[in-house]
DNA sequence: CAGTGGTCTAGACCACGCT
DNA sequence: GCGTGGTCTAGACCACTGT
């Protein structure tokens, strides 16, 4: 060949590319560039630094992936505001009981609970349809394959921002037909025991299964994660007088974010 | 300059990488690629696809991300093996109470419950040591900062193969001089609450914080996954008459084989 | 229209693992 | 010694955002 390449830099201790993202991780940690902020662009640093755009753009894909900072096409790298930890404790599915005299407390639901939130900073998509039992759900609503269920998506958002996705089956034999099955009637003071309730169904235990995986690309979109920060999934089931009346597969949260707190009494 | 450089091809729906890890997502879910097997390399890649080898390494790095495969410097990249989940239910927690007549139980401990083995399968690290309370362990134990502990790491394997990190703390004050700070004791047969039981502290309420978060690189190297599986973390209180006797910060327990099981009683 | 991040090319050198 | 993934360079074109 003809002459070489100019030789990279002696070897460092890290990668060019790991050092920029430190810097600029400790920039941000440290408040230098609070909340919001923009990052320099691309260019700013290639000169800053004097490396080739490829790297700096590894050291911003760093940061991003431990979802520091968003990227935003034509818009620059910015900052992302950091929330603070949701305890998300098992009083959230006691059932109001007010006291003589008290006031009637503010609607609200587990998820609203969760989120120190009151009513009106809550809202959230749905997504209603009947879908027959596939293998999984039958087994945890104990109901043949087959069996027609109501399917409820839900995303449920705080102050406009997505904090937890999930959907739960019901059985349409059960709620078909009733203001449950009504997606005009969510979200619904009380949540789901409440509305259960309704039907005359009293539900008086909860079973969840805890697991951690990655996030879909999906999902870190919807919840505003990036697609490094681990989300934790509940599979919920309710069960009224030891029957499964509802099931919750893959209830999704931000685990960046995001407390279980359980007490198990012995 | 001279003539232009080649157009990129049409612009497709998706971006050349994203197809690309599509297409090798795909294959992995099918099975087409088994657990274990290897990926082509990013030189197959280049040349299946006919395109530069950065492509190729965003599309891996996407799986990677998504902790489907693994990638290892001069050894390629592989799928990564789905391990059985283990489920961590609360009856660990159980004391063991034996019918009359009934022939006494092999020992057993919450980790062996777990793990559904016997006691020969079970092994451990433990470093023992003393040390004055921080913060938070002062709020944990509700005792003053600067309180003396017994703290007690553990390293808890199934077959020689480490499947729970665990850091415990004790009141000195309830423990020092008893068998119960002596190394040599561990593992003890009913695990934490029989050992407290022994000095007349009877556990009645168990408290777990969950978490989850990205393992640091030695969590990773002793649990024996890649840092791109998530762990679940736990804080657990245990408490005797509603007073704090023992706080494990940060058991960290693998991802992708753990479930945790919680049952919640209205 | 200038500036931005997103995508892509076509090369290069390196250290280590395997055979 | 060859092949591997890890790191890096020096360009390019694109589509959209903001002024």
């Amino acid at each position: 060949m003809g002459g070489t390449v100019i030789a990279m830099p002696p070897p460092a201790e890290q990668p060019r590319y790991r050092q920029i993202a430190d810097e600029l991780r400790r920039r941000i940690d440290s408040g230098t560039l609070p909340a919001g902020a923009s990052l320099p662009t691309e260019v700013e640093l290639m000169e800053q630094w004097g490396v080739a755009r490829g790297t700096v753009r590894e050291a911003i894909g760093l940061l991003r992936a431990e979802g520091l900072i968003t990227t935003a096409r034509h818009r620059g790298s910015h900052v992302r505001p950091r929330w603070p930890v949701r305890r998300l404790g098992m009083d959230r599915y006691r059932v109001e009981t007010h006291q003589r005299d008290e006031q009637p407390a503010e609607p609200a639901t587990s998820f609203t609970k969760d989120q120190g939130i009151g009513w009106a900073a809550y809202t959230m998509d749905k997504t209603y349809s009947e879908v027959p039992a596939d293998d999984r759900l039958a087994e945890l609503l104990q109901v043949p394959v087959g069996e027609q269920l109501l399917r409820r998506h839900f995303v449920f958002r705080s102050h406009g921002v997505p904090q937890q996705i999930s959907t739960s089956y019901l059985l349409l034999s059960m709620v078909g037909g009733t203001p449950v099955a009504d997606p005009a009637n969510e979200p619904w003071p009380g949540g789901n025991i409440a509305q259960l309730a309704t039907l005359g169904v009293a539900v008086d235990q909860v079973r969840e299964q805890v697991r951690t995986r990655m996030p879909t690309p999906d999902e870190a979109r919807t919840l505003g994660i990036g697609d490094a920060i681990p989300v934790l999934t509940i599979t919920r089931t309710m069960l009224a007088a030891g029957r499964p009346v509802e099931a919750a597969v893959d209830i999704v949260l931000p685990g960046d974010r995001v407390e279980l707190d359980y007490t198990i009494d012995l």
